[in-house]
DNA sequence: CTGAAAGCGCTTACAG
DNA sequence: CTGAAAGCGCTTACAG
């Protein structure tokens, strides 16, 4: 037996396939009896509402797609939760893409889309990503987070990565260290550029250079491969700016095997504030993004964009990431040994 | 203008909507000149086709539902990578439910998804969640990950939780160890249960008892506290079986603060490795069940019931938990100090 | 309050 | 090779 529709309903309750539909939708131009018949044969056919068919005629589909560039480690799955929890308050459904490796793939999957969704929600970090708006085959309402796609679109909500680069760097400058490195993010992604060049800007400031660069990819891999790199120089930094927490974790694992203990011999300071950034050995210092947040937002966003109208230009929102100080970088921590 | 119809572009190329539709779709009853008038129409007014409306009359919605119980930190994040790599490479989309807190929001949010997907991915950990299959609103192929529904499905993969617990407990008392404690998840829980019973099913055939039990709910701050708990008793454990790696983070943060080293004071043991385990102060020693391989596999699961129709009856795969040792609770560890 | 009819955007036998 | 027509499951003016 197949799936009971709407015809199935109305025949076993002997009235139109329209009252049926009327009934089952609580409209209230239905008498007391029909309705009772009705839900009654909606319920011993075990009916259940083709979603399909009612979008195409309500051209409505009550579903938000989300582009995504990577979902691994806890920052996707922060995001994801942040907009999850926001869909599911205004009974929204989410049509996920956890991965798009360039800007063509991201087209092929938004056009896949096409008639599916009824607005975008787009992360994607890539330098070349400002031309995503204008290739976009769909012409829907966008929502971009955290990334760099400017003009076309309706509303974004993104990160001071810039800012908090210079916090990172004012607040190892004021801690005393003299001799900072960079862990950076991967080449072509935005948000890791202005990371950098905001702490280039504020050791300048300063009168310092950076005491080395090494470019990771965002991986913990890196962030363990580029401190290792930095402790067989032959003087060593006495911090590292790592570009995210997930490198940083593997800048503390560096760290600690070495024998180098931070923040004493060597200070560390991360970026973004992932969950567990507070469970390190020692607590991570970061820069806090509000990662739950920034997916929450950007579905309330295009949530708006979708009310009323695609009229309304939203200017984009900037949040200014906020320096949580643990014990990675200042020395005189509670649980100092 | 709102988006171009197949309508439109019959019109446009100046052939029927019927043809039109089959040049687009690359049958080969259409000729090479009326082929190029319809691309190039499409092309010209932008067309996308309204994947909605080719579900309807094709009654394929090339769209899986995924629900999951709460998509905080990496261990969802892994499944759903793995999900969405396996999905992507057979084009089909995922419609993600991130959170349901009980058997009710679960059907609810099955129910809205009638008519919009072709097959379901569940993750229900909950004791209860034997029953969902039965509630189940919608027939659709069923594949469940690490849950405990049982019966109508039409196929599962699971990890075997109690052999893991067994694993753990053997391996610490083979390190010596007997003043064990044990840090389970919460008391709903289905995984957190069996995890618990091979553990104390292994204590018992080493005639040991178990030294202290916690009763923790996954997350990290449960860990912490569940180790500060421990370590204010009178007679501390030696080792600790952690059940599952986001609550190790909290109990290796909590011997850290209190200047209990692991191994050498208390071994810890966790279970899921997450990819940050590799990456703790000092490296966590855990059971690996191939979180992502978990996603991928039930995705193929799925993908097979609805190939070879819903009568296939897929046998339950159980997935053995390996043990990797890793600094945490082995004294010869490579970094040792 | 209820029903017949049109239509959402597409695909697919059925004729030609 | 091409087109007219029916139909996927629903909603919604339009009459009554």
């Amino acid at each position: 037996m197949s799936a009971a529709t709407l015809k199935d309903i109305a025949r076993e309750a002997g009235v139109s396939i329209a009252t049926a539909s009327r009934a089952i939708n609580g409209l209230d131009n239905v008498t007391q009896g029909v309705r009772q018949r009705v839900l009654e044969a909606a319920r011993s056919l075990r009916y259940v509402p083709h979603g399909g068919a009612r979008s195409l005629v309500m051209s409505r589909t009550n579903t938000i797609g989300v582009l995504l560039p990577d979902v691994y480690g806890e920052f996707f799955a922060e995001i994801i939760r942040g907009i999850d929890v926001a869909a599911r308050a205004r009974g929204l459904h989410l049509l996920v893409a956890g991965s798009h490796a360039n800007l063509d793939e991201a087209v092929a999957i938004l056009r896949a889309w096409g008639g599916r969704v009824d607005g975008l929600l787009v992360m994607s970090p890539f330098v070349d990503s400002q031309n995503l708006a204008a290739i976009l085959p769909i012409n829907l309402p966008l929502v971009t987070i955290a990334s760099r796609v400017g003009q076309v679109e309706q509303g974004s909500i993104s990160v001071d990565n810039y800012g908090g680069g210079v916090t990172a760097a004012r607040h190892l400058i004021a801690e005393g260290r003299t001799r900072i490195a960079h862990i950076s993010g991967p080449a072509g992604n935005f948000e890791a550029r202005e990371r950098q060049r905001g702490f280039s800007a504020a050791m300048k400031a300063a009168r310092l250079t950076p005491h080395a660069i090494y470019e990771g990819d965002f991986t913990e891999e890196s962030g363990y491969a580029g401190t290792r790199a930095f402790l067989a120089q032959a003087e060593r930094p006495d911090a590292i700016f790592v570009a995210n927490d997930m490198m940083a974790l593997g800048c503390l694992l560096a760290l600690s095997e070495a024998g180098v203990r931070a923040p004493y011999d060597i200070a560390v300071v991360g970026f973004d504030d992932i969950p567990i950034s507070r469970f390190t050995a020692p607590p991570l210092t970061t820069l806090r993004v509000g990662i739950f947040d920034l997916g929450r937002r950007g579905l309330e966003l295009l949530v708006e964009a979708l009310d009323h109208g695609e009229t309304t230009a939203h200017e984009g929102i900037i949040v200014s990431p906020e320096l949580v100080v643990r014990e990675s970088s200042h020395r005189m921590g509670h649980h100092a040994g």
